[in-house]
DNA sequence: GACTAAATGAACTGCCTGGTACATTTAACA
DNA sequence: TGTTAAATGTACCAGGCAGTTCATTTAGTC
């Protein structure tokens, strides 16, 4: 075993002689950083506190990964690969058109839900105005699939007079988003300013179906 | 006319002689701040820059706010109670239910749209969980009363058999906080991962409308 | 016009932080 | 088993950056 797997998370100090474990280490870097950049932001990360915080030295994290933007880049990149993965398991072709987009809908308010962290890191990208999804490879090529699986579920849909025609998949996908993103992305601040905690279990299934029932009636004829 | 107010924004160097300002000086730094808080976020800020481009220097900052954390609190706690002013200026009660959920509606959207600045700060603000909001004296006794005036608007729909019932007046208000935020948000991204601008005037319009729509729609008996 | 408090300027400091130089060890392979 | 490239550790550095020190000027007040 590896070298970053096997050693005690923090306690352990390195063993005189070790192992080496290029991949290992690769992944135990990038763990350690998103936490970092979730948290922190980019600019508010520390790379001491990741290197800190990892099995290894800061001097691995500038091997692998170039400078401070390049570790951000790969953690973003890893992330968005990760959501393309979920998005292809959705198989919205076999359902029935409303079935479908209580479907999406309820998945994409759930992945929010359950990912925080993605939030906050989109939520940091876009302060930084998207500036490295721009400049990576990876992402350029990636192609998100939502829009088209809309698209067939919404034309099905309209084609069986249950969905109005006249709406741009995109507008759909963007609904969808916006319900489920502001869930998460502005909770602390709807906290404060409204003493409402959208995390709360009971808020998160009413604000759930909400957003389902939303989608649906922007959709019926 | 005050230094701060009156000297050239950038050429002019200060002279041997000056006047005192405190309230111009204040202002200038505000102004400034706010700019780069927005721009770059807390941590991203840089108290040098920001002293820079002022007509004062950096001590004034640390004379008047304290600390960068006292500067940023008080951007913060200036873009809200501008917000609640606007709200105030909203008109909901004299209208028809349908049409003030349309004219509220609408102007959310549209403030968010005008106003990136605001949503980018609220965005870094939610970045930090909002504990900046939650130090806030001045925000705590805001009392936004957004709320209040959806649910006045609401009931009456709803005794009007315009609005079906059951709808809590706070999820009326974060489903058209949610749609109108994150057309501004999430802007960079969408425009990185789908080629779509959401910030053209075209597309504005018709997601303006959209959301309206939206809102309509979810209220409809 | 002397006195005083508020307001302001300029230079300075010490730590934080991203990044690097240099040395060493591991592991594949001939 | 000797050679070599990849992988890793340690110590260090220079610039950046939040915050401060000290001195000065302005503008009310008696």
């Amino acid at each position: 075993m590896s070298k970053a797997a096997s050693a005690p998370p923090k306690t352990g100090r390195r063993p005189a002689s070790w192992t080496q474990d290029p991949e290992g280490v690769r992944r135990n870097i990038l763990t350690v950083a998103k936490e970092e950049f979730v948290e922190n932001g980019l600019s508010g990360a520390r790379v001491d506190e990741i290197a800190a915080r990892t099995a290894t030295s800061k001097r691995m994290i500038y091997y692998y990964f170039g400078d401070k933007e390049g570790l951000y880049r790969a953690v973003l990149e890893e992330m968005y690969e990760r959501i393309r993965g979920f998005e292809r398991s959705l198989d919205l072709a076999s359902l029935p058109p409303v079935e479908a987009m209580t479907l999406l809908a309820g998945f994409t308010f759930d992945y929010h839900a359950e990912n925080p962290d993605f939030v906050r890191l989109v939520m940091v990208e876009n302060i930084h105005h998207a500036r490295h999804l721009a400049t990576s490879d990876r992402i350029a090529t990636l192609n998100l699939s939502a829009i088209d699986m809309i698209r067939e579920a919404y034309d099905r849909g309209v084609a069986a007079g249950l969905f109005r025609p006249g709406i741009e998949a995109l507008d759909i996908h963007l609904t969808i988003s916006a319900l489920a993103f502001y869930n998460v992305s502005n909770r602390a601040s709807i906290r404060q300013v409204f003493g409402h905690d959208m995390g709360a279990p009971e808020a998160l299934v009413r604000r759930r179906a909400a957003a389902i029932d939303t989608v649906l009636r922007m959709l019926r004829a």
